[in-house]
RNA sequence: GGUGGGAUACUCAAGCGGUCAACGAGGGCAGACUGUAAAUCUGCUGGCUAUGCCUUCACAGGUUCGAAUCCUGUUCCCACCA
């Protein structure tokens, strides 16, 4: 019998969407899932003062867990953050400092907040910090009431731990080694204070997690869930979620609402169906007629489009969204003729933009120094290296003399420059 | 502790007295083709006040007209022996 809509779905839901990478006792899920609410928690580590789209997947998937009406836990990780998870990382890492945790939980918390529904009157999702929990507990008191139940032996068979002793260059630090210890017992106390009863998380976690579900049977008996989502793999062979400079953020300070968005344009073909899958939570019959769309005309894009928009709008809203997409158009679309004063003055705020002193255009100021100027080339050689490769555009007309000097003139409106170089990196000057 | 081998640019990896800012591969950037995709082909890939100058081949010295290359010492790795 079931007691409420919708959770009947969640896990066929999750499976079409490939989102499953490994499940322990999926029947008995599936059984738990259709009688009533679960609920469920995610942890998420502060690394760094944001979040970034490879852990939108995790996060995403606690939000289709909660619109299927369950009840999710974001775990901030105040405590298993200061110790560093060795989880598919190859060596050991520096820890951060305890104002640089604390920073970062801040930012990462508002983060989680917009993603999660916290107002819902059913299934208000929550947000806790297990910094809470393990606080108060001694060192002696955890050695004997956690240490106790897990075998060395079995934490060094596990994958995460095990790479890592073969690796005679790399070693892990016991601090390294313990924090499969602290995760379980987040899962532990979650458990027993608020009936928590599965976890979920990448497929790195699969030993963090299961080591949770140990601890949860041995100390109260109950039998709880992990499931794990997949890591997500571009066509190419790159790690996903990186471009050439660096990560993709959810802050929009440090990937801006632009850049964001296209990132997600730039999808490769043969993964914008798996993104839409992943990424969004555009229902079934549209993510399948966009999949037709593209097969019949990938030049057209139209699920790389939505892809784009969807995930653009999800983190960043509406209007911002909105914003990005016409400064797209501006820029790939239409010839730089067409483009209206106020078009500029908006697309100073989505490109990178550089305001520029008058008087050195009065002068005339060397191409190549403007490039130097905007970052668009690293060093001056790298500009004329650059410009005699043809990759360089004024106002998107290419331009091939090294020596050539900028003069007011060139501006447009008598305010811009658009500088371009290769097909998609732009700076715009404005002169000030 | 002993012996031998190694440390070269973003990475891997040649070079073992001058022609070396350093072969090659990967990566990256740019061009062509396209659809802001992929694949493919082409060029570039230390810096500069630029037909020249400066800084780089673990670190510090030395030999030499001249060193990434030879010598000495130091640090770190690896292998074998104890």
């Amino acid at each position: 019998m079931t007691i409420f809509r919708g959770c009947m779905d969640i896990y066929d839901e999750l499976q079409w969407r490939g989102l499953v990478a490994d499940c322990t006792d999926s029947e008995a899920l599936v059984k738990r899932l259709s009688e009533e609410p679960i609920t469920l928690y995610c942890g998420f580590d502060p690394t760094a003062d944001s979040l970034h789209v490879g852990n939108l997947v995790p996060l995403l998937g606690l939000r289709r867990f909660q619109k299927a009406g369950h009840n999710p836990i974001a775990v901030a990780g105040g405590a298993t953050g200061s110790i560093g998870d060795p989880s598919g990382k190859a060596a050991e890492r520096t820890l951060l400092s305890p104002e640089d945790i604390q920073e970062n939980i801040e930012s990462v918390k508002k983060q989680l907040a917009r993603l999660l529904d916290f107002e819902a009157e059913k299934n208000p999702a929550q947000l806790v910090d297990n910094a809470d929990w393990t606080a108060n507990v001694s060192y002696i008191e955890f050695l004997r009431d956690i240490g106790k139940h897990f075998s060395v032996n079995m934490m060094v068979a596990k994958e995460s731990v095990k790479a890592r002793m073969e690796d005679r260059e790399q070693g892990i630090s016991y601090t390294e080694f313990s924090y499969m210890l602290l995760q379980a017992f987040d899962f532990y106390q979650l458990c027993e204070q608020s009936g928590c009863e599965l976890q979920i998380g990448g497929s790195d976690q699969w030993g963090n997690i299961t080591a949770g579900m140990d601890l949860c049977r041995k100390k109260l008996g109950k039998h709880v869930w992990g499931l794990t989502l997949p890591l997500i793999t571009n066509a190419d062979g790159t790690k996903f979620g990186k471009t050439e400079k660096g990560a993709v953020w959810l802050d929009p300070a440090r990937t801006s609402v632009y850049r964001f968005y296209q990132f997600w344009i730039r999808t490769d073909d043969r993964d914008v169906v798996r993104y839409l899958k992943y990424f969004t939570f555009l229902p079934r019959e549209e993510i399948e007629s966009l999949e037709k769309a593209h097969e019949e005309n990938a030049g057209r894009r139209e699920a790389h489009q939505a892809l784009a928009k969807a995930v653009t709008e999800m983190i960043h809203g509406k209007q911002a969204t909105a914003d990005a997409i016409q400064a797209s158009k501006i820029l790939f679309g239409a010839e730089i003729a067409g483009i209206s004063e106020s078009g500029f003055s908006d697309l100073a705020d989505e490109v990178p933009s550089l305001s520029i002193d008058r008087s050195r255009l009065n002068e005339g100021a060397g191409l190549i120094d403007l490039l130097n100027d905007a970052g668009l080339s690293k060093s001056k050689g790298e500009a004329r290296r650059d410009i005699k490769g043809g990759g360089v555009y004024l106002n998107n007309e290419r331009q091939l003399d090294q020596e050539i000097v900028v003069k007011a003139d060139s501006l447009l409106f008598e305010k811009y420059l658009l500088l371009r170089k290769g097909k998609k990196n732009y700076s715009l000057l404005i002169a000030s």
